[in-house]
DNA sequence: AAGTACCTCAACCGCAACCCG
DNA sequence: CCGGGTTGCGGTTGAGGTACT
């Protein structure tokens, strides 16, 4: 037996809600203080052809007193970065290779992203109008990486233990929406030595991969070692035995930056390259006091 | 002016959590 | 505790609008 429907889909009208329904719910709801009680048994009780569940959606999203559609100032720009940010989304689409990382210290990793906590902090707006502002415009203007790749890019990027995205090689400062990242909230960070920017301790690490040729993937500006483990139900061509599971460098100046190549290299790229489209896994990577830096391929 | 591509966002879908008898 | 009904929410869709050619 399989899910009771929610409605007579047959008997329900659908699509978008005409003035005259908007009335019905709108008076229906404000003789009632606000509160549907069953949102399923609502439309019978007021007279509307229309499944409880898009009652409900429209009343929240659209009727509801006080919502703001539209014209998302500056500062609510800001806070929807920030806390983007700072929630983390389920996955982070990176570049070529479709790699998704699952942001573990965000708890569940079977929840989605919390488009409703970002949406309490704004005023009048709903989870549906921050979702598809962030999708259709912010996404966009922070250019951040996707599932579709960006072959052309050359940025580098700096990702923390939170998943923010910090710097970008300044060769590209002339990018519109290389900008927008140094608007970022980037609190505890020291600008190091040359072109880079480094973190302030992390304790733990929690990133990224490595996107890069062999020789520029991964740099650090100081002695140490990266630790990481996979947990994977993907053999990637490797046996699991034979995976890297960890790298380490000396203090050392190459670009000329002070910084040292920790030369992830070859064997990880092999494993990269076989993961498949769809590859969701967690990739913890510790290393205290660290910076890690991933640059695409071919910069 | 017409055709096409792209964008926006309201609405829908499906799943998981929650509620309650 | 169990199970069915309800709610909440993220992901996705597609109609309508706009920009571009």
């Amino acid at each position: 037996m399989g899910r009771a429907p929610c409605c007579d889909k047959a008997n329900v009208k659908r699509g978008p809600w005409s003035p005259v329904e908007d009335a019905i719910l709108r008076s229906y709801m404000e003789a009632q203080g606000g509160a549907a009680g069953n949102w399923i048994a609502l439309p019978k009780k007021a007279g509307l052809r229309r499944c409880g569940k898009s009652c409900r959606l429209r009343w929240l999203n659209y009727l509801r007193p006080n919502i703001r559609h539209g014209n998302f100032t500056e500062e609510e720009d800001n806070i929807i970065i920030q806390l983007y940010n700072q929630i983390g989304s389920r996955y982070i689409h990176i570049y070529t290779y479709t790699l998704l990382i699952a942001l573990s210290q965000h708890g569940d990793l079977s929840y989605g992203f919390r488009w409703s906590v970002i949406a309490s902090q704004l005023s009048g707006r709903t989870d549906n109008d921050v979702k598809n502002y962030w999708n259709t415009k912010l996404k966009k203007r922070l250019s951040l990486p996707n599932s579709n790749g960006d072959t052309a890019s050359s940025s580098t990027w700096m990702i923390d233990y939170n998943c923010q995205v910090f710097q970008q090689l300044p060769a590209l400062e002339a990018r519109p929406e290389m900008e927008m990242l140094s608007n970022l909230p980037m609190p505890s960070i020291d600008y190091g030595p040359g072109l880079m920017v480094q973190a302030g301790p992390s304790p733990n690490i929690r990133s990224i991969i490595d996107l890069g040729s062999a020789s520029n993937s991964w740099v650090s500006n100081e002695s140490l070692s990266i630790n990481w483990s996979i947990h994977s139900p993907y053999s990637f061509g490797v046996a699991e035995s034979s995976r890297p599971t960890s790298v380490s460098c000396s203090q050392g100046a190459a670009g000329g930056h002070g910084w040292t190549d920790l030369g992830f290299g070859s064997s990880w790229n092999n494993i990269i390259n076989d993961l498949p489209s769809n590859y969701e896994e967690v990739l913890e990577i510790s290393a205290p006091n660290a910076l890690a830096v991933a640059s695409p391929k071919g910069v």
